[in-house]
Parts: structure tokens; C-alpha cells; sequence
DNA sequence: TTGACTAGAACGAGCATTCGTTCTAATGTT
DNA sequence: AACATTAGAACGAATGCTCGTTCTAGTCAA
């Protein structure tokens, strides 16, 4: 039997996307601490009263935007275990995708990666222990245990394997970049399996 | 000819000793905005007087506190230049020095690597562009142009080199790793240095 | 006495949050 | 069909509080 309170969780209606949407973008562009409810206001066209009957608090706002990203990238990285066999198709299957993601919608990957989220989510872990970081080192695990990748301490290959290319958004992120990182797509991932293969 | 402002800079005093560490410590465990000024009168033994006598705001402790930590690793990275002739040496003693730094004042690496300065000192460029990463830069351009180095976009070499140990000191700071560091440089360099060598 | 330094109370702006209200639309009742 | 009832949704002005900053008075060293 359900409560009232969870069919009220599960509900996505129009006006919370919003919210979520200009808060995402707010909070990746400014922060989160420079950014103020009548901002999200301004922002989302919502106003103060209905932003607080569907979010407990601000950091209610952040919450659930940090929940649903995590979650969609799960998924995607759930497909990407569906679909290759290998620990080496599936890093670079991973890596491709980061590197699309952070050129389409560099706000999520910003929020995702580069946001201090123990800040102002409380309570929340690091994002390094969060389900799609461990499947990522799941990956390079399970290679190790077929013998595609040397055996070497497993969180040091982890690191060896996805180091180069989580740099390399940071910098696209950053600016320092200019070309779209799918055109170091190959070199990186050249780079990368050297390091632990075989 | 000094004018009084540079002067005043210039002086170290016991007082701003302790408001720039008690600043680091809350800075990095709490963050910057979950910070106030009470906070740090506190932690510091300082006045709230005495603070803003020393310091413009409170946006200026941290970027004295930037600044002055920016120029430490500078000062670090130039004696490795000295003490180093090749590429691969150099870029192996800098990880190092990162890792036993991690160690002995991991606030101290928190604050540089990975606190957000772009959201509270203003006019600020991101990290990755200032004197240190760019010197880290040129160490791996360095060993490209002595054939050191494979030839490839000398970023993605960077990253490469450099990704897979700064994803570790990530990985340490936030606790998810228990062994200090240094266990891990002897493996982690021969998988950076194996994803760019000839 | 002077000028650098210290102290912490006082100030005012801006913030997150609350509250009383109105609006909307669905459901029930006759 | 016509009206009454109700519950959720939307609103934005009002509230109370925290914070960064300023101010005034005091201390100390030279």
C-alpha cells in the first residue's frame, strides 16, 4: 500500500522540472551558495510559494537534482555493461560517453563531477562512492579478473584507466580547452589502455 | 618606490598567521560559505577588528590564502625543474612531492586541488590555469620535444600523466582510500609514464 | 602623545522560510 | 444540469535571523 507522502515523491510535474532546471543550471553556473530562492524564481518561473510545496528546503532542490543525475547515469552505465562483453570495450564505451555528455550538457557534468556537493547536500558521500564511480572500478576489476588488464593494486588501475580522460573534461569544462573532447577520444583512450593492459 | 598598500601586503604578522591556517582548516572542512566570520574570530583568537584590519574581507583571506599557497607549489615545482634533467624524472618527482604532500597537509592540497575559487574570489581563473599546472604542462611538452615522450596533442599527454595520480589524491582525500600515498607511486608511475613512453 | 593595533557591540542588507490567501479543477450531491 | 464541497496548487508579502562589515572606544609600544 502506498502513503500519501511517496505518490506525492514520485509525482514529476512540469513545475518542478523547471525548478530543476533553472537550479541546475544556477548552481553550475554561480554555485550554489550565490544562488538565492528568488533567483531560482526569476529563473524558473515558479514562484517562492509552489518552489516550497514541492521541495522541503533549497537544499531539498539540490537533493533531488543530484539523485535523478546519479541515477541516469547508472543507467547509461548499466546499457554499457549490457552491450560489451570486455572490460576494454566497456571503459572506452564510458569514457565516449562522458566525453558526449560533458559536450552536450556540460551543466549535468559539471554538477555531476566538479560540484562540492558534501557542501551543502548533508550527510551525502563523496561522489567517488557513488554508484556509477563503482561501476566504473567494477569494470576495471572484472578486466583485471579475465586477464585483459595486469594485476596491479585495482583502485590504481581504476585511477590509470579513467585519470587521463576526467582531466581532460575538467579542462574542457574549464575553458582550457577549445575542441570538443570527442576528437581526443583515440588518443586518450590510446593512452589509457597502454597504462594497464597487458 | 613602495607605496604603503604593497607594504602592508608584504607583512607577516602572528595575527595573520593564524587567521590565514584557521581560515584553511574551516575553509576546507566546511567549505568557504558554511564559514562566517565568527567562525574564524574563533578558531583564530583573533578580533573581528584585528581581522578586518589585516584583511580587506573576507574575500581577501582567501585570496591571500590562495596566493600564497599558489606560490609555494610554484617555488616546489621550479627547485624539481633544477634538481631534474630529464622529462620523466621530473614529472615523477612531482607526483611524488603531491602524494607526500597529500599526507602532511591534506588541507593544505584540498584548498589547491579542489575547492571551488571561482565561486568566492572573484575575477579568478580556474586552477588549471594558473603557474603550477601550466609548469606541469611543460615538463611533459619538455620531454616531447627531447623524445622522451611520444608525439601526441601534448594536453592529452598531460592528462595522461598526470590524470591517473591526481584521481588517487582525490580518491585519498575523500577517504576512499586507507594506505597513505606513497604505497602507490611506484605503481601508478609505471602506469602513467607506460601511456606516454616511446 | 601619537599611531598602530585590538576589541566586540551595533548595524543593515539579504537570505531562507512561513503564512494567509486565492485560484483551479475534480468530485459529490441534489 | 446546477451547485456545493474539497484538496491540491500557486502566489508573494511578511518574518525573523544570520552574516559581513563598520564603528567607537580602548590598549599598548615607542
Amino acid at each position: 500500500m502506498k502513503t500519501t507522502v511517496e505518490i506525492k515523491r514520485d509525482r514529476t510535474t512540469p513545475a518542478t522540472a523547471q525548478v530543476l532546471g533553472a537550479a541546475l543550471n544556477l548552481f553550475t553556473e554561480r554555485g550554489y551558495f550565490n544562488t538565492s530562492i528568488p533567483d531560482i524564481v526569476k529563473a524558473s518561473s515558479v514562484s517562492t510559494g509552489s518552489i516550497y510545496h514541492y521541495f522541503r528546503d533549497k537544499e531539498g532542490i539540490a537533493r533531488s537534482l543530484y539523485n535523478s543525475l546519479v541515477e541516469r547515469m547508472e543507467q547509461h552505465f548499466s546499457d554499457i555493461e549490457s552491450a560489451h562483453a570486455m572490460a576494454h570495450d566497456r571503459c572506452r564505451a564510458v569514457i565516449d560517453l562522458l566525453f558526449q555528455l560533458t559536450e552536450q550538457e556540460p551543466a549535468v557534468m559539471r554538477f555531476m563531477l566538479f560540484s562540492r556537493h558534501r557542501e551543502f547536500i548533508l550527510d551525502q558521500k563523496p561522489v567517488c562512492s557513488s554508484r556509477p564511480f563503482v561501476q566504473m572500478r567494477e569494470m576495471v576489476a572484472f578486466g583485471m579478473k579475465q586477464g585483459e588488464i595486469r594485476e596491479i593494486t585495482p583502485i590504481v588501475a581504476a585511477s590509470a584507466v579513467f585519470g587521463g580522460s576526467l582531466r581532460l573534461i575538467q579542462l574542457r569544462l574549464d575553458g582550457i580547452l577549445d575542441a570538443p573532447l570527442p576528437e581526443y577520444l583515440d588518443e586518450i583512450w590510446q593512452c589509457s589502455w597502454r597504462s594497464v593492459a597487458i
